[in-house]
DNA sequence: TGACATATAGGAATGATTCCTATATATTTG
DNA sequence: CAAATATATAGGAATCATTCCTATATGTCA
């Protein structure tokens, strides 16, 4: 596995993912990343957070639409149903759980997500 | 709200669902019901579905592909990575979360989804 | 039974994501 | 430095899940 090298566009979108903490949307990104660079593609924004996903520079969040997210210490998410922005939870996560999770199923756990589902403070 | 009415598609459409633990996609449900009414559209399915989440009958479980479970039973799902399967995991679902959640987030959390990332032991 | 509301099938439209290709850029080697 | 080679990019086409649209069918209720 290569691609560890970082390209003047793979820098300038780590740099933009870190900016916020919004937890964009590729096509979110690839806005924010075209005041610099205006001539980028969503082709390469796509490729190029893979590769960050890859290379553990970033996480992926899953959802209806994939957004990204700079932060990759452990935190959780609250799912706002009103307007569908994702916000960080900065809560202790909770330990343990994989060891027990293991134990019923088998396999091989790494670790969870956990999504909060509900109406953030701006919607409230 | 209407959609209370138990159609015949929609009827079948739940206990096709209710048959199975592997979290069909919306397609594979299809596959399935038109065992039974071969004439059945996607778009019909996709329809009901999204009424009986709306009823509580199902959830719906995000991720990269929408899949759908029978079990609407609180507990969490294991994703493996390998062949990208959903299980079911009969852990104690985490008390107290949304609390601490509300409280450090501020608005209103209703519930929480965890999802565990690991190899299911099939792929093991 | 007739009038009306709602559901369906089928296919088109949408929108996020991935793939393809020719060109550009960086890296390595002599 | 220059040529040879590898990898990245822009731009657009292709893909695929999901939603939307419309004419027809079906169920409901008086």
């Amino acid at each position: 596995m290569q691609d560890l090298r970082m390209t003047r566009q793979r820098k300038i979108i780590l740099e933009e993912l870190h900016k916020v903490t919004t937890h964009p949307t590729a096509y979110e990104l690839c806005q924010m990343v075209r005041t610099r660079l205006p001539r980028i593609s969503l082709g390469t924004i796509y490729r190029n957070l893979d590769i960050l996903v890859r290379r553990g520079d970033i996480n992926k969040i899953e959802g209806e639409e994939m957004r990204f997210d700079g932060n990759i210490c452990k935190h959780y998410h609250l799912r706002c149903q009103m307007c569908g922005s994702v916000e960080d939870v900065h809560l202790e996560t909770v330990n343990g759980l994989e060891r027990q999770a293991e134990e019923v199923c088998g396999g091989k756990i790494y670790g969870h997500h956990l999504d909060f589902i509900g109406i953030c403070k701006h919607c409230c």
